[in-house]
DNA sequence: CCATTATTATGACGGTGGTCATAGAGGTGC
DNA sequence: GCACCTCTATGACCACCGTCATAATAATGG
């Protein structure tokens, strides 16, 4: 998760991070300011200061910088692709199993921010639920370029992308929910082949 | 939502419904005992009544019914399957209508209740997560048989009913974010072939 | 060194939530 | 009529949460 390189971060930075961890572990509900300053370890009186506007802003940025790590991941991922085997299929297994090993090195206690958004303020937060679609578009784009560089005619690339995206969301959830990756290996297995077909 | 003929419902089963019904639109934290009381047209003081095991008891009979009312959903679009034209993707197809319908009919105002619980408890209740789990399962086991019934090996049919429930799950999850349906009649569309690619 | 801004510290307030305690109705059987 | 069980009613308690008010403390720049 603390993977660029030694840089220090700012108390502002790490809260939005913490509280993208705090959410994507215990729900937009459960997660108090309180805690998120805590876990950041930065003051609670910055709170106020940094984020005027309140839980609002602070869940929306968190999810914002939950969108870019995940295209930063597609990115990163796509460029770490063997050279003699480029395929849609590696790319997709890839990311499934970046997930799986969170999901074990955690004991499955973290999943994704923005679905944990979507999920308790889609209807209550329009901020929040706008800033979760933008993270789901953040992530996808990305995706669909790595399609379209991998082979993958424009047209289908945007399609599978989405489908790539969904999947991956509906296996970890499940996954957390059985505390067992096998949903995720399952749909890496089963959707391989589907993505590797579109490659004209 | 409520197509059981006309019988009319205890106010426990009502009280059941209403939490699940909360819960999908704002999430577990988000919704209150009083809440559910008041939806279900129940008293306040059933609650410690019926559910002496509090908000978790609750949450978790929520989330069972839930699970079984999808899979009932899946044994009825199955029967209700043209007798011409039973391929599995059509039972896709006709699962993801039925979300489809339902987004647009309540502004995407409701998501899936299971999903919400895992994303709300998954890592502080596990007596919810179990039964998160559960449901899962008992979601997707009628989708496997259902599979088999029409004509995919049973080897396949287990990993192909995760595949779906993982892949319309996620793709509730952005069409709930984005207000926008696309997601899932994208998913639809693009996991059509593989599906049907797999009778034998 | 001062003025101004940026940041932090801390306590209070109003509201809400889950839970408990206690008592009141409503029915049933004997 | 009485005992008994099921169900309902209601208020209180305590903890927590998001927010605000206010002040103190750095940091900065002239």
């Amino acid at each position: 998760m603390t993977e660029h390189g030694t840089r220090v971060y700012s108390p502002r930075e790490r809260m939005v991070f913490s509280a993208a961890q705090l959410i994507r572990r215990d729900g937009v509900g459960a997660t108090g300011m309180r805690d998120v300053a805590a876990h950041a370890d930065a003051p609670r009186g910055s709170l106020q200061h940094y984020f005027p506007g309140g839980k609002e802003q602070l869940v929306g940025e968190a999810v914002t910088w939950a969108g870019n790590y995940a295209a930063r991941r597609v990115t990163r991922n796509l460029a770490a692709l063997p050279a003699d085997d480029r395929r849609p299929s590696r790319l997709f297994a890839a990311l499934i199993s970046q997930w799986t090993e969170e999901c074990l090195a955690t004991d499955f206690a973290f999943g994704c921010p923005v679905a944990a958004v979507t999920v308790d303020c889609a209807d209550t937060t329009d901020s929040a639920r706008t800033a979760a679609a933008q993270a789901f578009d953040c992530w996808r784009r990305p995706l669909a370029a790595a399609l379209t560089e991998l082979g993958v005619p424009q047209a289908r690339g945007a399609s599978l992308a989405t489908l790539m995206v969904s999947t991956l969301e509906g296996a970890l959830l499940i996954a957390r929910a059985e505390r067992d990756t096998h949903a995720l290996t399952t749909v890496s297995a089963e959707l391989g082949p589907l993505l590797d077909a579109a490659v004209m």
